[in-house]
DNA sequence: TTGATTGTTACCGG
DNA sequence: TCCGGTAACAATCA
């Protein structure tokens, strides 16, 4: 479900969706009742994306914040909305459309100070505008620790999953095991583009899409999902036929193809 | 019923 | 201190 395009999809849509929108809070287990007593719910004045964290900004300072963690999930009802399926942690109904949150990591309302420690511990996101790369190549030219793993770590570059990381890396040619300081400047500025360019492409469609869109028949709806991937869990390399590795690396599979992407 | 999974954090041992 | 490994948590589907 998340990797960072997923949220700012939400965040976007939502904006569109939420305009004039009320919160009504279940809380089955009885979690968040009291915290989202906290929040006027009538004044919500923006919803902001930061990697994977999503925040929704009330008048008084009040944030609510949500990580979708593995299997958070926001389901859109039309009006009027069935009974809430499972354990909604948030239900917010507007005139047209009501939005459920179930299974997410994350769902609590924090002040300004904690909002601020959340983004200040977060690296740069290729997807926000005030974004700057630097901060991340300078944290990857100084690391031995392989570029695969600091590709997950959130404090360096903020939004890319399991998924964009094997895929990212076979696309750059660039194996997963590489020290971050082997990792040339040329390298690294192609890579922060690319990550910016399928982070969007992510956004517009709403899906993770590492092919080429040129080579698909059939609309990407219609695309069963894995079909939509070049190299994560696929037994052979697109580009040579090679079989394909797969290893642990930040506890979650990595696929990279030890022809394309030679280690150094 | 079991296992796997687009994620994060805390904790522990080397 | 730094690193890797492990467990816990969430929900769904094959």
């Amino acid at each position: 479900m998340p990797e960072g395009h997923t949220i700012h999809r939400f965040a976007r849509d939502q904006t569109k969706l939420i305009a004039q929108q009320k919160l009504h809070i279940t809380s089955p287990q009885g979690r968040f009742a009291d915290e989202a007593k906290l929040i006027d719910r009538r004044k919500l004045n923006r919803i902001e994306a930061a990697g994977k964290h999503l925040f929704y900004h009330f008048a008084g300072g009040r944030i609510l914040h949500v990580h979708l963690g593995l299997f958070g999930k926001f389901r859109v009802h039309e009006n009027p909305p069935p009974p809430p399926r499972g354990a909604v942690r948030v239900r917010m109904t507007g005139k047209e459309k009501t939005i459920d949150l179930n299974g997410p990591n994350t769902c609590e309302v924090i002040d300004r100070a904690e909002y601020q420690d959340i983004l200040d511990r977060l690296g740069p996101d290729p997807l926000r505008k005030d974004a700057d790369p630097d901060r991340a190549w300078k944290r990857i030219h100084a690391s031995k620790q392989p570029i695969g793993l600091l590709l997950m770590d959130q404090s360096i570059i903020a939004g890319i999953g399991n998924i964009y990381r094997s895929e990212i890396l076979h696309l750059l040619r660039i194996h997963p095991r590489t020290p971050g300081n082997e990792i040339t400047k040329p390298q690294f500025n192609k890579l922060w583009k690319l990550a910016k360019e399928l982070l969007t492409l992510g956004v517009k469609h709403n899906r993770i899409i590492t092919i080429d869109l040129k080579t698909l028949k059939k609309s990407i709806e219609t695309t069963p999902r894995r079909k939509l991937f070049r190299i994560f869990k696929k037994p052979n390399c697109p580009s040579c036929g090679g079989e394909i590795e797969r290893f642990k690396m930040a506890s979650r599979k990595v696929f990279a193809c030890p022809a394309c992407q030679p280690s150094s």
